[in-house]
Order: C-alpha cells, then sequence, then structure tokens
DNA sequence: TCTCTTGATGGGAACGTTCCCATCCTAGAT
DNA sequence: ATCTAGGATGGGAACGTTCCCATCAAGAGA
C-alpha cells in the first residue's frame, strides 16, 4: 500500500462523486447556493459530506488573489499588553473571515526584516505591525506596493499608515491629576529607555510639560535599562532628594514590576510613597496594598486596527488619509496611591 | 489610473527581465543555485531585485503540495503558559523554515470546531493541538487522512498522537516532597475542575495516591470553579478541620492567584500556612515573602512539540509508535513555603 | 569524424480553485 | 408554431508555481 500523505479531496472529485460539474461544487462552496436547484445542493452536499471534501484555501487564494489571510508582526510576544491585542485582533479577524498569521520578532530588527518578508510571501491582504526600531525598507516597499497597514501602539515617523493605541496625553494627565490629588506632590517618572518607541517618547514628554506647567509639582524622569539594582538606586536617590509626598509614575507594565520590586527591596510601604503604573496586570491587586494602574482596553485596540484594515482593504472611493485611533486609559484605584493607607498592612482590594 | 492594488512580479516577469525561462528563476529561488552558471545567477538576482520579486508561498503551496504552515491550536490565548509555549513553538518553527498559523479556541468547542477545520483549508502540515475537552470528529477526520498531530499539555483518550507536557506525577511527587521537607503535615490539593483535562486527571490522582501512600500525610482535594468566595470558603473550611502546619498546594497558575488571593481576605500570612503553585508567573516573586513554584520549562515544550511534528513531516521508514516526551517541573523555593519565615514581613526574594 | 555523456537551459503540464462565457432547457410572448 | 428571455448548468482558461522531460552545446572517447 502506498503511503498516502494528507490526502484531500478535491472539488473535482466532488463534482464526479455528485454527478454535477466543479463549477456547481464551486458555486455550493462560494456562497451562490441559491442560484442551484435544490437538487443539486442536496447532491453536492452529501458528496462532499461523504468524501470529507474541505475546500482548499490555498488554491482559492492563488486563482483570486485573496489569500484572507491578515499578518500581526509583534515586537515582544510574551509581553502581556501584546497578547491582550493579539487577542482582539483574532477575534475580529475570524469574526470577518480572515485568519492571522503572527511573527514575533523580540524585538530583533533582523527577525523583523525575515518575518516581515515571509507575512509578504503568503500574500497577506494586510499588516498589523508593532515595530521595534525605524522602518525597514521591507515594509517601506511593501506599503508602497499598496499593502494595507495599520501601526500598533508604536508609531513610525515618515509613514504614512493608520495607527491604533493609547492616548498617551491623556494617559499621563490621569496619572498626574490623580497623584495630585491624592496629595502627592515628588513624582517621579521611570520610563525603558525611550530610545525610538513613540509611546514613550509621548509620555516622558507630557509627563515633563506638566511639570513645567504646574508650579506646586515636582518631578524627575528617568529610562534606566531595567535591571533590580539600577532602579532601586534611582528611587532611592530620588526619595532622598525629594520632599514629601512623593510618588513613582511607571511608564509601562515592565517599569511597574521593577519598580515594585525596587520599593519591596528599599523596605517602603506603597503608599507611603505612592506607585500608580500604566498597563494593568493580574499581579497589581495582589500585591499589598494593591497598585493603581491605568488600564488600556486592549480588546478593543486590537478590534480597532482590523477594522482599520478591513476599511482600507474594500477601498472603494478614494483612499481616505492615514487616521490614529486613540483610546483614553481606565483609571484602577487601589492602595499604592492612598496616602493614608500607608499604615494598613494586608488591606484587601 | 487604474487602482493597482498589491500587484507583485511573478516569476514570469522575472524571467522575462532577465532574459532568461522561468524554470531558471525558479531554480534560483528553490534553492538549486548551484545548478545555474554563474552570469544567469547574476542576471536572475538582479532582475528580481529590480522588480522587488518575492516567491508567492501560495502558489507554491498548491503546486508542492507543501504549505510550509504548521498550525497551532490553543485552548487560551491569555493564559501565560501556552503564551511562553507559543513562543518556543514559533522559534522552532521559523528555525525549520514554517509559519506558524494560531487559533485560539477559548475553550469553546464549537470555536474548536471551527478553527480546526479553517486550519485544515489552509493545508497546514502538522498540528499542535491544547484541546478543550474531548476530541471532536473534525479532528479524529484529519488524523486518519494522516495528518501528523502533537497533543501539548492535554491529552486525549483513544488517540493515538504524539503529546509533549510535564511529567505530572513528577511534578505532585516534587511539590509533596517539598511541602512535607519544609514540615507541613496537613495538605489540600486545590485544582479548577478536572473534567477530562489529563494534567488536572492526573495531579488530582498523583496527590491521592501520595496521601495513601504516606500516613504521615493528611489531606483533602477540592477542584471549585475558580471565583473568589468559593475558594475563600474551601480554604476557611480546610484551615478549621486541618492541624497544623497546613499548606496549599495549587495546581496551575490560575489557582495559584484565586489561592493567593483567598489567603489575602483570610488575613493569612503566606509561609505560616504554606503555598506552592505550579507554574511560575511573574508576580510569584512579589507578593511577599514569595511564591513557591514549580515552573514548567516551556519554551522546551514548544519546541519539543516541533521537533515530533517534523519528524513526523519527513517521514521516511516505518511510522514509529506515538509517542509522549515529558519534561520535569523546576522547583524554586520561596518565602510561601518556608514555616519559619511567617514573622518575616517584606523579606525579599 | 561520429557517437556518447554530461551539464546547462527551456517548454509545458499540473496543482485546485474561480470566473467568464457558452450551452441547454423551459416558459412566456408573438 | 416560432422566437426570445432568462435561469440552470457546464467547459475551459487562468492564477504562479514546480518538476518532468526535451533540447542543445561541448568535450571525451572511439
Amino acid at each position: 500500500m502506498p503511503a498516502r500523505p494528507s490526502r484531500h479531496a478535491t472539488i473535482l472529485e466532488v463534482a464526479r462523486e455528485a454527478g454535477v460539474s466543479k463549477t456547481s461544487v464551486s458555486r455550493y462552496f462560494g456562497g451562490e447556493r441559491e442560484r442551484l436547484s435544490p437538487a443539486l445542493r442536496q447532491r453536492i452536499g452529501e458528496a462532499a459530506r461523504r468524501l470529507g471534501y474541505r475546500p482548499n484555501q490555498i488554491a482559492r487564494g492563488l486563482k483570486g488573489g485573496r489569500s484572507r489571510l491578515l499578518g500581526m508582526l509583534v515586537a515582544d510576544i510574551r509581553n502581556p499588553y501584546s497578547i491582550a491585542v493579539m487577542h482582539g485582533v483574532e477575534q475580529a479577524c475570524h469574526e470577518h473571515g480572515y485568519s492571522l498569521l503572527v511573527a514575533n520578532t523580540d524585538n530583533d530588527s533582523v527577525q523583523e526584516r525575515t518575518h516581515l518578508s515571509l507575512l509578504a510571501s503568503y500574500r497577506v491582504e494586510g499588516l498589523m505591525i508593532n515595530a521595534a526600531g525605524r522602518p525597514t525598507h521591507e515594509l517601506q516597499a511593501m506599503v508602497e506596493q499598496g499593502l494595507p497597514l495599520v501601526l500598533l501602539d508604536r508609531w513610525l515617523e515618515s509613514f504614512g499608515a493608520d495607527g491604533v493605541g493609547l492616548d498617551n496625553t491623556l494617559a499621563i494627565d490621569m496619572a498626574v491629576d490623580h497623584l495630585s490629588e491624592r496629595g502627592y506632590r515628588h513624582l517621579l517618572f521611570l520610563s525603558e529607555p525611550v530610545g525610538l518607541a513613540s509611546p514613550r517618547q509621548q509620555r516622558w514628554q507630557r509627563f515633563e510639560q506638566r511639570l513645567s506647567e504646574e508650579p506646586a509639582l515636582h518631578g524627575e524622569r528617568h529610562d534606566p535599562a531595567l535591571d533590580d539594582t539600577a532602579v532601586s538606586a534611582i528611587i532611592a536617590a530620588f526619595l532622598a532628594r525629594a520632599g514629601r509626598p512623593a510618588a513613582v509614575l511607571c511608564a509601562n507594565g515592565n517599569v511597574t514590576l521593577a519598580a515594585t520590586r525596587a520599593l519591596q527591596a528599599l523596605g517602603i510601604r506603597l503608599g507611603e510613597v505612592g506607585l500608580l503604573g500604566i498597563d494593568e496586570l493580574d499581579w497589581c491587586s495582589l500585591v499589598p496594598p494593591g497598585i493603581t494602574t491605568l488600564a488600556q482596553p486592549t480588546e478593543a485596540i486590537g478590534r480597532a486596527a482590523v477594522q482599520q484594515l478591513l476599511a482600507r482593504l474594500d477601498g472603494s472611493g478614494p483612499t481616505p488619509p492615514p487616521r490614529h485611533v486613540l483610546f483614553p486609559p481606565t483609571l484602577i484605584e487601589r492602595g499604592s496611591t492612598r496616602f493614608a493607607a500607608c499604615d494598613i498592612d494586608n488591606a484587601n482590594i
């Protein structure tokens, strides 16, 4: 007996089995069943079931040029933020009859190039990217060929593409307002190295602006590489210099993690020194007395990205200019910004 | 000017541009460059660059029957365990020239069916699945058609497929041994509803066995649906009944999260009542005095899954019998199982 | 000089679809 | 009875590859 590796029935076999033409079978599976007489419809349905037929998406894609594939390029797939967005993206894709091809670059621009060309070779119909640094040649070329593109979270300068992400200015405003309302006057803004990442730049910049606008507020900004001793040192130095009440504002989830570690290492109670992080993570409610966060509407961001892509895709009429969709964060208030709460130990929130 | 949506150069155009036959271009990109004379090689290379040519993977897949796609079906994409495994899978895929098509079922068997047939329609060459419940008809059919399959973590009875996952028996042994060495005599085993999920069954069962084998150990098992009040109630009741020292053994990361919440709500210090969780999560080191865990080698599990798939794929020789590859966990000891540590408050580990 | 071998190159069919167009049939209009 | 319209159905080309096979030139051996 010959090895029969993954034999799939073809449309032609179904046609023969049902005693009809392949065109009719194609119509049956191509969403044109109303054009078929009830008799044919039934025969085809049965034949297909008998043979276990399933349309070959590859062949479909070849003929029609529609791969029904969307690509997503993620800088760091282990980042909970990326995952949450991806979840939204995936759902929206399937709701619209698309599948998702994911590529993770691990923040490496070589991988970014490789994976980009891989996605291109599968003829994805659109691309969502959460890029590492500056736009590569590959990307530029793909866009010029007319591939719809949506930037996720990180925007690339000189790139006239749609984008979806957090309203970073608003986020910083909400954070600063909240801390200030809670009585914290001395603020430390902590970010991962700002570099070219646009959200980091925007947050960094807005924080500076708020400081300069409000004389009652004092503060500093730092963007160290995240390792425990460095972060501890920065926080310790800040606390030594600064007046009270003082608080730390973390520019993203990774920073919140590092800062929480550092504050623990320094033996400081949360709340006594305020702590507010952008990005909500499951453990934020667990570290006593709970860490106040600004949660991003990640699902919505993912879905919006797909929406934008699809809008470009059916592109009837003139292509509208690039559009950036911004989402507001949600403040989740916990003990770490309750100055009065500093004497409660295991407060449960 | 006509709308030119994503025009890609074809092999024929490159051939014309270079003044050679399409066969030669195909050879150039199909990894048979040595068969071409240096002159041809150069001309083709240049022509391709000039036209921005990129082989069409869809067409390739159609002709050769090799889609170069591997599929992964995940029960819950927001579970950090799944993500970590997926990261390993993704890397291994790309290292071997495959791309990964991911589908998330959200633990819903309807979605499982839909996505399965979607993956099938893209003619994935192999499938890794982390299934919700019992095997669907779809899956059965695909396997019978000869599609290589690897089960991730959860095994399906009556399914002669390869599998990769944690050595659950060993994990429970390590957990029980550790708790017992640290002096905890009264153990509460807490799981998500066991149902049909094989790892849950195995852990559940092994725990029971250990209890029955060791008279010095006392304990209970529960598998509630995870909501805060239910878990709190179970833990409280257990602590009221049980002698000391007592400890809670959590069957997975979700349970650890719920149990930690519950213990905090009950005002209990970790360590005084022991806590050990299967699955390592970033916050386990953050909750004072740190939560002891058994970490799974998730990357390795993912890579191993791909390995197995590929082994089946080139399938020269007789197909070997199904094989289950088991990985040992790593114990990460922290304060939550240090009985003496119960009087230290912010111990930093 | 002639045949044979070898290596480089090209032509054409096939993969499984879709879709344009042709054909056939039936019923209504003349 | 003939003509026509329109719905149902089918044939065949095309999508961009790969791969089998054919062709051709050049050098080796007779």
